[in-house]
DNA sequence: TATTATTTGTGAAGTAGTTCACAACAATTT
DNA sequence: AAATTGTTGTGAACTACTTCACAAATAATA
């Protein structure tokens, strides 16, 4: 696989991960090619956007024809790197961490949550879904020895940035932060946040200002 | 409140939302007024930014001064809505509704999770955080007599777009689903899904990707 | 009160992302 | 085998979003 001088947007791989749970349905559905038509249609996309997501890539189609389902499905997870298993660790288990250590999703993807840490002293020690929860105090040095590359971030807001700081330090280059605060973390470290809130907003925005989005 | 002819961009309703929580920020810090600058500092963006999101919904600074920080937060609670209350449904109290009932944000922003609805038997009559779980069958009516105008789907992904369908019936206007799934609502409702899986592969990309993303 | 220093608000310019449109090619039909 | 149909891949055109740059306005200072 190779990049083409162009930067690839966060938008363009979003889709990716669209067209990539898509095709898992078509596979399943039986379909042997798809066009870059019925995959815009489910996915409420243009064909020319599909084509130009995947152009960036290499070309995956037959002209007259379509894409192959499976070979695309392959190659899109190549790209995603998700053809893979990852290590994961998850900060806090606490409401949100307890839903994510069940999240079947996660594992199907290939995302592994192989170690558990909280400061609740009632908390280490048990296990969850099978998974120890160990002492955060030993954070830096269990990350390392079990090669984590992946951290969710479940604590309180609070303390947050002190843990993002930690595993920083401790050498992981993405992190999934779930604490509704801004974070700081170095340019060569990736981190996403998903602030519920702020999509309750996005939808009350909508709500309150549904007559007024365009002036006539 | 007059927008302005033009239309407002989903990045420009996320940004209020940043500057809504900084402003937060900056009050109890003791700022009176704040600059662009500033603002913009706290939030990785620049100075224009934030003073063209602003201008899209008026003039709320004094030049030479900056914002009025209590004022300009007031004003953009109420360009999201989230200057009053709003009535919400949890459908599905499993790993991710339990976690959602407890989670504080939604309360402090003013999303009141009035009703949960869910179909096992063993969960129907039970209290969440003191509120009482109903039997799915009612949905119809409950949400109606209820004055439900914000919906949070949280069951099963084969389940979602049927539970989708019969809230849309109802005539609820916005939902946010956790379901890993493509559902379909008509073009007067807004529906915003939250995708963990997709939020992870973003991070295996840039893993994956790091060292490719440009062509020299 | 005049001068200097700040900072907004916004058209214009620049950049990024999306869609168009069509040549190129493959499959299917006649 | 020729004609027709379908679909990709991709520059070019278009649209949307971000940043620039500066006049206008206010605050601070002398
Ligand atoms: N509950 C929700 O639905 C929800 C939704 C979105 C975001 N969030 C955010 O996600 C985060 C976790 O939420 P929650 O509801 O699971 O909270 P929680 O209090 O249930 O869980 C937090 C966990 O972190 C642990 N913890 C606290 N300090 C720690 C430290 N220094 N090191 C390691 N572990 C520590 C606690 O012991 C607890 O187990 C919070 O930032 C919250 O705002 C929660
Ligand atoms: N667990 C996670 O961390 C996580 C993360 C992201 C997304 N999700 C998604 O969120 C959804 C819920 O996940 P979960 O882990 O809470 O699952 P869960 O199985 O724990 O909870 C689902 C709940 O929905 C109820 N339910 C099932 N069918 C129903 C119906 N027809 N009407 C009403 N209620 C019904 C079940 O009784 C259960 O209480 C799923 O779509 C899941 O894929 C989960």
């Amino acid at each position: 696989m190779r990049i083409t001088g162009k930067r690839i947007s966060e938008s363009t791989i979003h889709r990716l991960s669209l067209y990539f749970r898509s095709l898992g349905i078509l596979e399943k559905e039986g379909y042997v090619t798809v066009s870059s038509k019925d995959l815009a249609q489910r996915e409420k996309l243009t064909p020319a956007q599909v084509r130009k997501d995947l152009s960036f890539f290499g070309q995956f189609g037959t002209r007259g024809l379509g894409y192959p389902v499976v070979e695309l499905r392959q190659q899109i997870a190549e790209i995603l790197g998700i053809n893979r298993k990852w290590n994961v660790a998850l900060i806090g288990i606490g409401n949100v961490g307890s839903a994510l250590v069940s999240f079947k999703e996660f594992i199907r993807q290939g995302f592994i949550i192989k170690l558990i840490f909280d400061n609740d002293q009632r908390k280490i020690g048990s296990f969850n879904k099978g998974i120890e929860v160990h002492d955060v105090t030993n954070l830096r040095q269990m990350l390392n020895k079990h090669n984590i590359e992946l951290v969710i971030i479940a604590v309180p807001a609070s303390v947050a940035q002190r843990i993002v700081d930690e595993v920083v330090d401790a050498g992981v280059k993405a992190l999934l932060s779930f604490a509704p605060t801004n974070l700081r973390v170095p340019s060569n470290v990736t981190m996403r946040t998903v602030n519920m809130a702020i999509e309750m907003e996005h939808l009350s925005f909508h709500l309150t200002n549904e007559n007024l989005y365009y002036t006539a």
